[in-house]
DNA sequence: TAGAATGTTACAGG
DNA sequence: CCCTGTAACATTCT
């Protein structure tokens, strides 16, 4: 369930729990949504050593060894880092580490994907410098017709982006989600731009002050409008729902159709 | 109890 | 062929 300023706290979190940790052995019990044998999986990682743990777009990439292990969490995953014997629920693949603990993939609804080695992605994440306001004039024009939300969360455009924070980042600059993409003019485009990072940085602030040591879980009493908690947006809009794209959207009057 | 859930993808239609 | 929008995916929680 998490989208990437959760995920960016929880591979922070996790990698100070897990680095050098030294992989006993990973288990599968749910094949269909591992795109690795046990066996393949066990030859690549058994007996190595936690390097790095990364967020990668929507997904969260364990470096172990020399290979990789690459898990979306889709809609409800979620990594369970376990000690003694407390069980997770709903485990698609566990990691044991010699020392013990255990890191549990789950995912309640059975959508998650995990893969031995995922290919790098050439798309931009949200937060790369290769994410620029130049490519995301040329996106939002190539796809012109469209709404900007659907734009925005679209991955192929750039990664990251979910239906909770480009609610947040449309707010935010105050355009409205269903404005086509093509219709904001550069200078709205440069802030559009400017303000996913100030939404997602902040964000990660305001999670990790709240939350320091958070590895699953999505909080949102930070948010803004996407948040089923609150009537009105801080500035004292009441705050409307809509569907776009078949995703719930939330906003307010002071965003501008263009 | 029916509907919703912060995602992705296959497919139908234009 | 390219573009777009919709439905399906599997499961649990509210």
């Amino acid at each position: 369930m998490p989208e990437l300023p959760d995920l960016e706290v929880h591979s922070a979190n996790l990698q100070k729990k897990l680095k050098d940790e030294v992989v006993e052995r990973i288990t599968v019990l749910r094949p269909k949504r591992v795109h690795a044998s046990e066996e393949k999986l066990n030859s690549a990682f058994k007996g190595e050593k936690v390097k790095s743990v990364e967020r990668e777009g929507k997904e969260m990439w364990l470096r172990i060894g020399d290979h990789t292990l690459g898990i979306h969490l889709m809609l409800n995953g979620e990594l369970i880092l376990c000690e003694g014997d407390e069980a997770a629920r709903y485990v698609t693949a566990e990691i044991s580490f010699k020392s013990g603990k255990r890191l549990a993939i789950t995912d309640r609804q059975a959508w998650i994907t995990v893969r031995l080695d995922p290919e790098p992605e050439t798309v931009p994440d949200a937060l790369a410098k290769e994410f620029t306001a130049e490519y995301l004039q040329d996106q939002l024009q190539r796809h012109k017709s469209k709404a900007v939300k659907t734009v925005l969360m679209d991955q192929d455009v750039v990664r990251g982006l979910g239906n909770a924070y480009t609610d947040e980042v449309l707010w935010t600059s105050r355009i409205h989600p269903a404005s086509p993409a093509g219709k904001l003019s550069p200078e709205k485009v440069q802030e559009l731009y400017k303000t996913i990072g100030e939404v997602l940085h902040e964000s990660i602030k305001a999670i990790r002050k709240a939350h320091p040591g958070l590895t699953s879980g999505e909080p949102r009493e930070h948010m803004s409008v996407h948040n089923p908690d609150r009537e009105k947006s801080p500035t004292g809009a009441k705050i409307e729902t809509t569907e776009i794209g078949g995703r719930k959207s939330y906003f307010t009057e002071e965003q501008v159709k263009y």
